[in-house]
DNA sequence: TTTTGAGTTGTTCGA
DNA sequence: GTCGAACAACTCAAA
């Protein structure tokens, strides 16, 4: 009797627990993947991951077509279509890889209920972490809220084999089952603004593969200093792969681990990055509200300032500080913005310029190819302040600094920031400085091409030092 | 049981 | 220019 495996977030054929046991079970296999946008609430996939969903849904029926098994795409409600499903093939069992998403927690328990008690076998698996979050606890029993203490348990508990290859044959259903097309799925953005993302990405298993394979063999003792600079390809670029499962964790944790790399500095700082993401899940999962409220609750009336207008030229790149401006253009442009751009993008919308974070979390969900729930809440969470392990509150990044210090020369800024291109690197993380002359020379008119800073940089460390001090006399 | 030290990503100020 | 201290409060593990 054919199986289901329903595919979410989990694309791929190698290391796909759900899938192996699918195919050890002995009979035909059915993969299916159903679009149901309405069961995730506020965190369905934004504009910018649905372009990626897209190309990675036609990556993988390629893949299953050559297997011998082709990839079924339904829409609409997950259960019913599941239960069409089994009505159409005859299938007895139900196979798939876990999510952490609270709401999406809510719904697969209730769909395995729903299906056992109709006589089905269902199984769930781990297949996109390292450590499922409900297994690790520290020594009073409680969730970590520290990272350092909370990757230390992990690194002392790791337990895994080798992932599993690709399977080369899997065998299909005896009569062709019904599906949808992947465009019908309307995936990609109505107005234009994936342009660039296909220069930027190769969405497939392949573009995972090339891209770790590249990771593993570049320089990468540099790591360590190069992932800092955003001018510099110093990152893995993994992250948007991980997010949909084209590749897992166990995968390149198992690679990382094969070369001299893994014992360097720089090898277990990588190393800590997939950690990072295991954190947040962790953090998810125990604190189901983060994704809407702050962890800590003396937040829940932090006085925030949201102003439209201000956000508005966030998100457009229009704040008159240069590397926060090239680093929103960048993310509208490619769909992906440097992580340590993130941190002074996000410290500076949160502290100068007193918006709530979950305004920046809502954008980047949107324009992100990597956006994830998990690391998109721990990550403003952070830089809030307000979340587990968190930047204390003094630490207010100064984007003119951290500008000079990580793009010295001004490449970064001139990449996305063109009105700026002929500007001196000597003046270019802050023009509202720069002589008359120097800005007449670069053709740089001030609130005319290129905006002056939404807020003085004095000014707004010194409110946004104010509003915390506050909160934690309360 | 209590105490102690350390903890992703910074900035400013004064010596 | 360089360097250390100060800028909280809390979590967690080890002593």
């Amino acid at each position: 009797m054919p199986t289901l495996v329903w595919f979410r977030q989990d694309l791929r054929l190698a290391d796909n627990p759900a899938l192996q046991a699918a195919i050890s079970a002995g009979d035909s296999v059915i993969p299916v993947y159903i679009h149901d946008i309405k069961s995730e609430g506020e965190w369905g996939p934004g504009g910018a991951t649905q372009w990626w969903l897209h190309h990675a849904l036609i990556d993988l029926a390629e893949q299953f077509n050559k297997a011998g098994s082709p990839l079924i795409i339904r829409q609409g409600d997950s259960l019913k279509e599941l239960e069409k499903l089994i009505k159409e093939t005859g299938a007895t069992s139900v196979v798939w890889n876990r999510r952490y998403e609270p709401l999406i927690v809510k719904r697969d328990t209730e769909i395995k209920t729903q299906l056992r008690n109709k006589g089905l076998k269902v199984d769930s698996f781990n297949g996109s972490l390292l450590h499922e979050p409900q297994k690790i606890k520290n020594l009073s029993g409680n969730p970590f809220q520290v990272f350092t203490p909370f990757w230390k348990n992990c690194l002392a508990n790791l337990q895994f084999g080798t992932p599993a290859k690709a399977p080369k044959k899997i065998q299909g259903p005896t009569q062709p089952v019904s599906t949808v097309s992947i465009d019908s799925l309307k995936l990609l953005p109505k107005i234009k603004w994936d342009q660039q993302f296909s220069k930027e990405w190769n969405p497939t298993r392949a573009g995972a593969e090339s891209r770790l394979a590249e990771f593993k063999k570049a320089p990468v003792k540099d790591y360590n200093e190069a992932r800092d600079i955003p001018n510099i390809d110093g990152t893995s670029r993994l992250s948007p792969y991980l997010h949909f499962g084209q590749i897992s964790p166990l995968e390149i944790y198992t690679a990382i681990k094969e070369t001299p790399f893994a014992e360097t500095k720089s090898g277990q700082r990588y190393i800590a990055e997939i950690g990072w993401r295991e954190f947040g899940y962790h953090l998810l999962h125990h604190f189901n509200h983060t994704p809407e409220k702050a962890l800590r609750k003396e937040f829940d009336d932090f006085p925030w300032q949201p102003d439209p207008k201000l956000l508005r030229a966030w998100q457009k790149g229009k704040t008159g500080f240069p590397i926060v401006d090239a680093g929103m253009r960048q993310l509208w442009l490619t769909g992906w913005q440097h992580n340590r751009v993130r941190m002074i993008a996000a410290s500076v919308l949160v502290k100068h310029l007193l918006q709530p974070w979950q305004a920046g979390a809502k954008w980047f969900w949107d324009t992100l190819v990597d956006a994830d729930l998990a690391s998109n809440t721990l990550g403003w969470q952070w830089a809030g302040g307000c979340g587990a392990d968190a930047a204390p509150y003094f630490r207010v990044f100064n984007p003119v600094l951290q500008g000079e210090k990580f793009d010295p020369q001004g490449e970064y800024v001139r990449k996305y920031v063109p009105e700026l291109a002929k500007m001196p690197a000597e003046w270019i993380h802050k023009p509202w400085e720069a002589p008359a002359e120097v800005l007449k020379a670069a053709g740089v008119t001030l609130g005319v091409n290129y905006p002056k800073p939404a807020i003085g940089l004095i000014e707004g460390r010194d409110r946004a030092l104010e509003a915390f001090k506050n909160l934690r006399n309360k």
